[in-house]
DNA sequence: TGTACATCAGTGAACGCGCGTTCACTGATGTAC
DNA sequence: TGTACATCAGTGAACGCGCGTTCACTGATGTAC
């Protein structure tokens, strides 16, 4: 059957829609071509039409997928007075803990991007400098030329604790410790933070 | 053929070496049981004479040798002066980086532990609790006293920023990039710990 | 001490299954006349 | 405006392959006599 013009294109992101949901929650691996055409309401044969091979819809997927909560929370946070303070709160909230699908893609993924090589890996560990330089931008400057390399640094130290901390909050099954994670995550990011202004 | 008495049991921890490593360096799904026993010299036949099935081996993988390199971690620092420091150092040091298959399983496979369930899953999730607590008492104590669920909640921190850090640090191709994460992850942690001794 | 038998860790062919991928085909729509 | 044809997103059977698992079998060793 032929379609309207924009018809493929509205296709092509329905399927890296559900597929960069199914990657986060199940993992890449898990996921098959099929079982995501199937969630399209297609069959598997089609895929063909959009993408090359499974690899090609992992990076396309993945880079659809990366910073849509990132892009979310930030679009958020930059709106606040307090940017990094929200941006934290919003980050180990356990909304976000609970919708691993929607959530942020590295920590849903970290361990298994690592685990990739070609051109996926490459297209994932370029999204990181960017990430984290936006990161760097919500902290609190001292002045006006505070040094851009501390910032990055900055960035990288509390990235890394919210990923962790929320990981960590994830593999819990006791909802209590899990909440208590968070809530760790949430005090010692706001002190390295503080760290950070010099108090 | 019959073996020596303790022959078997000799099979089993090979095996169990052997998939914990793997596990580790190319994450539970992608391993598959016939792999695992070629690399012990063995057929996939015989598999089932030491685990009931693949989710067993998988359950007691990682029971082996989750905290094989924790331990060994853990047994360095605490014969040392600082030992939270010689932690820190340890657990991001780029050897610990490198060599992810013999490494710390939590930092390894988060994610992907997350997403099991069933008896694996609970196993894991049990041992997060006593593995924070080991942290906590590296922490310097601030007096005799010092409240237990305070130095919990500090370890939960840290631990996060180190297994973020270290995952991080794996996912980039950059090799500078990458050591500065670690760099900027044990600067951070050590700023955490004098933050909670309150200097 | 020598013989007969039981044991059981390990072998390797076979199973059903789902994977990623290919391909001849379909049929509703857009285009040409 | 009506007819003939080209297009091409999507269909579904088929492919080779590796997975986890089963099972009849092997054969070196331990045990019984």
């Amino acid at each position: 059957m032929r379609y309207g013009s924009d018809h493929k294109a509205e296709t092509r992101r329905k399927i890296l829609d559900i597929a960069s949901r199914r990657f986060r929650k199940e993992g890449v691996e898990a996921v098959g071509v099929a079982s995501v055409m199937a969630d399209c309401g297609l069959t598997h044969g089609g895929f063909y039409a959009h993408f090359k091979s499974k690899e090609e819809l992992v990076a396309a997927a993945l880079d659809h997928g990366l910073c849509e909560a990132g892009d979310r929370i930030f679009d958020y946070a930059e709106k606040t007075e307090d940017k990094i303070d929200a941006y934290i709160r919003a980050y180990l909230s356990p909304f976000h803990r609970d919708s691993t699908e929607a959530g942020c893609a590295f920590s849903a993924l970290a361990p298994e991007l690592a685990r990739l090589d070609g051109p996926v890996r490459a297209t994932m560990a370029g999204r990181i400098e960017p990430y984290l330089d936006r990161i760097g931008r919500l902290l609190p400057q001292k002045d006006a030329a505070t040094d851009p390399a501390s910032a990055r640094r900055q960035a990288t130290a509390l990235f890394s604790l919210l990923m962790g901390s929320l990981q960590l909050a994830r593999l819990t099954e006791d909802r209590t410790l899990s909440d208590s994670i968070l809530e760790s995550g949430v005090k010692a990011a706001l002190d390295l933070v503080s760290v950070f202004e010099g108090v």
